[in-house]
DNA sequence: CGCCTGACATGAA
DNA sequence: ATTCATGCCAGGC
């Protein structure tokens, strides 16, 4: 196992099953992060354009896109959660893959 | 070395 | 349900 928290961010995406979305707070957890929300969405914003992590699995806390509904990023993340079979509404994920739902 | 910003989370008003 | 304020970690200036 990695020791670096960017390594265990991505094995943590890579373990995200298809059609599921999970939150920047459980993948912390995950990667063995308590307080490294922040974390994530820092080195999420710094992989490479090349990359093949499904990054568009990671929503906030409360099942929003961390994009505003008019960026770009935001829309190209909405169709990939949507070819996966996550259905976005409004910017909000229709609760159906949530494997951290409460 | 100190201040600010950022793909967040949580609690309270 | 929405908005404000605080905490956390790392990087850039």
């Amino acid at each position: 196992m990695e020791n670096d928290p960017k390594a265990r961010v991505y094995s943590a995406l890579n373990a995200i099953p298809r059609g599921s979305v999970t939150s920047y707070g459980k993948v912390a957890e995950y990667a063995q992060l308590p307080h490294g929300a922040r974390l994530v969405g820092r080195i999420l914003s710094q992989l490479p354009k090349d990359t093949t992590l499904p990054w568009h699995r990671v929503l906030k806390a409360n099942g929003q896109i961390a994009f505003p509904p008019n960026s770009a990023a935001f829309i190209r993340q909405k169709q990939l959660l949507e070819l996966e079979g996550v259905i976005i509404c409004n910017g909000r994920v229709k609760l159906s893959g949530f494997l951290w739902q409460p």
